[in-house]
DNA sequence: CAAAAAACGAGAGCACTGCTCTTGCATATG
DNA sequence: CATATGCAAGAGCAGTGCTCTCGTTTTTTG
């Protein structure tokens, strides 16, 4: 006992371990169940112990909530980022693509935690603040090949409809977030493409193409690469 | 009492009266607390009926889910197909840009039941077969104007990206739904500003822009400009 | 017209949920 | 050592979807 907590307290190690614990258990529930039937009962019996005691460590479904939230979040975004750095950086078109289909893979291999973060937010639910930093990682890593892309020079960005002032102003939220401006009108094209991305993903995981669409990788694909060229990327 | 049983029974007409009460009751419930904590027996109590005389005419709280669905489907629906009406059938551009703000305005309008047709699905829910009419009305107002448009004449379609067989195949189950096939690259421009839209729509609603965009209507604006522009109907 | 059959509303009950509060015990701090 | 804190367990509350039974009413049938 006294060997254990001369290293900053037995107990907070033994807390620290159980809250991981925790967390994994209710990773593992929403990976089976989705985030709706999320039981914070069910997860107390898994790990064995009763479900008053969860609320020692979180102290509400939303805080458990929050934190599956934030690791999802970084899951996706590190698969993008990873999917980014492994492309030779002067290839933009095909760092948008390995960005795209990283996304992709991981919502379809992970579709439950995909409706968690995308999906219909749940009731009660506020997102903190804490969360907003790990759901900005997929987008910046698009605005990052954007901004190499302006870097790289100007190129025809396809039918270049005109910037008008309105659309400059709505979009100065984000500029100011960005180590350097980025061109308006590559800007939008950013936002749009994320969109389309977004949508694209979405109505396949949901079931919303089924009748339409037959092959979704061939389609996926065919997307993305006309993404790449109305964003100018493939020169 | 025999006057009213000689119209094709009292008791029936007492049934569709009753079905009807209890499916605008769900509706109100669904747009105050959205389609997660839709309470059948809340909504047994608001109706003035113990929760189990419910199930006399839903067999289950996903057949109630049901009909909700389907009522919104036709909503949005019908709310893109009079856009549509109200342009000329010539301006393909303006008829696209009204038939986008007909979709945005419906769901800003009913985040709820937009949530419940195009959120995360519901755990146990499998959407039975009469849904898929309801929801293919506004993708198929789109094709629509997509055939308008190649009815009209061959456009110089922006960037024009080789339409692989690949994706040619993906998309055959679509063509044979429509009364005319719609040249691949065309359709598959079409599919992907469907996405676009709804991803837009989706993103907005959801709260995942909030950082970005300051100006939601001018940045949606400028979207479906720019959607139009690639789809060739600014002519 | 009367009897059998079906439809219906109400109530009790089951298994489950998130969450609160109290109780007793182990640990950490003065 | 005594005291305060952290923690697990249990009971309990209000709520959920859903099933079943029990009288009553309405409809259909003989």
């Amino acid at each position: 006992m006294s060997t254990e907590s001369l290293s900053q307290g037995a107990r907070a190690r033994a807390r620290a371990e159980i809250t991981r614990t925790i967390q994994e258990t209710a990773r593992r529930h929403l990976a089976e169940v989705g985030p709706a039937a999320l039981s914070l009962r069910a997860i107390a019996r898994d790990v064995g112990m009763v479900s008053s005691a969860v609320y020692r460590y979180f102290p509400s479904r939303d805080d458990l909530l929050t934190a599956l939230i934030v690791e999802a979040y970084d899951e996706v975004g590190e698969q993008a980022e990873r999917a980014d750095r492994a492309c030779h950086r002067a290839d933009l078109g095909g760092r948008f693509g390995a960005v795209c289909r990283a996304v992709r893979d991981w919502a379809l291999t992970h579709p439950h935690e995909y409706a968690l973060l995308y999906g219909s937010p749940v009731p009660g639910y506020q997102a903190p603040q804490t969360t907003v930093g790990p759901a900005s990682r997929v987008p910046l890593v698009l605005l990052g090949i954007a901004a190499d892309a302006q870097r790289a020079g100007p190129a025809p960005i396809a039918p270049a409809v005109q910037v008008p002032d309105a659309e400059r102003a709505a979009l100065s939220g984000i500029q100011v977030l960005l180590d350097e401006p980025i061109n308006d009108s590559l800007l939008a094209r950013c936002l749009q493409s994320w969109a389309t991305l977004f949508g694209h993903v979405s109505l396949e995981l949901f079931g919303h193409m089924h009748t339409a669409v037959l092959d979704y990788d061939a389609h996926f694909e065919h997307v993305v690469r006309q993404l790449v060229a109305d964003l100018g990327l493939d020169r």
